[in-house]
DNA sequence: TTATGTGCAAAATATTTGCTTTCCG
DNA sequence: CGGAAAGCAAATATTTTGCACATAA
């Protein structure tokens, strides 16, 4: 179901008249292989490493790109730079407030919460997200 | 504990040192008097209805200056803009992905979340906030 | 009186978009 | 070859900030 290798990642993007791209095949793997939900620049940065002349509009069309295949998924956090993840299961996280960092959170997602939404709101395909945010241990530690 | 008349709420703004004019007040009584969780802007827009004048950066100023005092809370979608409401205990929202209202969610909020992050990834002072999101019922049935 | 707040405009931040060139299939 | 994507820069959108003047206490 989560495409790995060249040719079938290369199919996948095909079925909808796209292209695997050099840059696109790297963005993909750089949000593959970090657990650091990092964000549009944090890719930039890493992508560069790679690309030396890649730009950033490249990586937002193709955050927004794999975004929209659901190959990956967007976090929005209170803070004003949304950031990126590639593990798409319906999980949780919690954000440092201090360092920023963010983790995911071994909790098993409440379920029903969407259910019970749409019974007593009477809205329709609900899904719903949580962030928890405090100071990390690493932080209150320091 | 929620100053309502203008000589409780002098009082509490002249702790922290700060003044309560009348761009100040007028904002939060609109957000008192709503239920619609506006955004800056649309603050700004019913300010202005009342305080001709009145400038957004003034608004912007405002927002935070009561968010910092506890007056208000800012709320943070998906969505790119912020919006506010008054009404700073702890309770739950979802918005119309097509329509973008948000609207309170008549749920208990989940007891014992914060305290389950804290104990199994060793955070501290942790809050949580969950945004439902889907189709209001006057946009599924429209 | 005087520190805090306002209005205005410019700056900062984050993201998107137009256009020409490149390159995947 | 033809259309999708890249690179670059300019444009948007939202929020913040500097500064001169006004005002609450």
């Amino acid at each position: 179901m989560k495409p790995k290798g060249f040719q079938e990642l290369q199919e996948a993007f095909k079925d909808q008249g796209m292209r695997l791209t050099y840059q696109r095949k790297v963005i993909l793997d750089i949000l593959r292989g970090t657990k650091s939900h990092p964000s549009a620049e944090m890719v930039y940065a890493s992508a560069k490493r790679r690309i030396p002349n890649v730009s950033l509009g490249t990586v937002y069309r193709n955050l927004n790109v794999l975004k929209g295949c659901g190959m990956i998924q967007e976090l929005d956090f209170g803070s004003s730079v949304s950031r990126y993840d590639a593990n798409t299961s319906h999980h949780y996280h919690v954000r440092c407030i201090r360092c920023d960092k963010v983790e995911d959170v071994d909790l098993s997602t409440v379920a029903g919460l969407d259910r019970q939404v749409e019974d007593c709101m009477g809205y329709r395909a609900v899904t719903h997200r949580v962030e928890f945010q405090g100071v990390c241990p690493e932080c209150w530690k320091g």
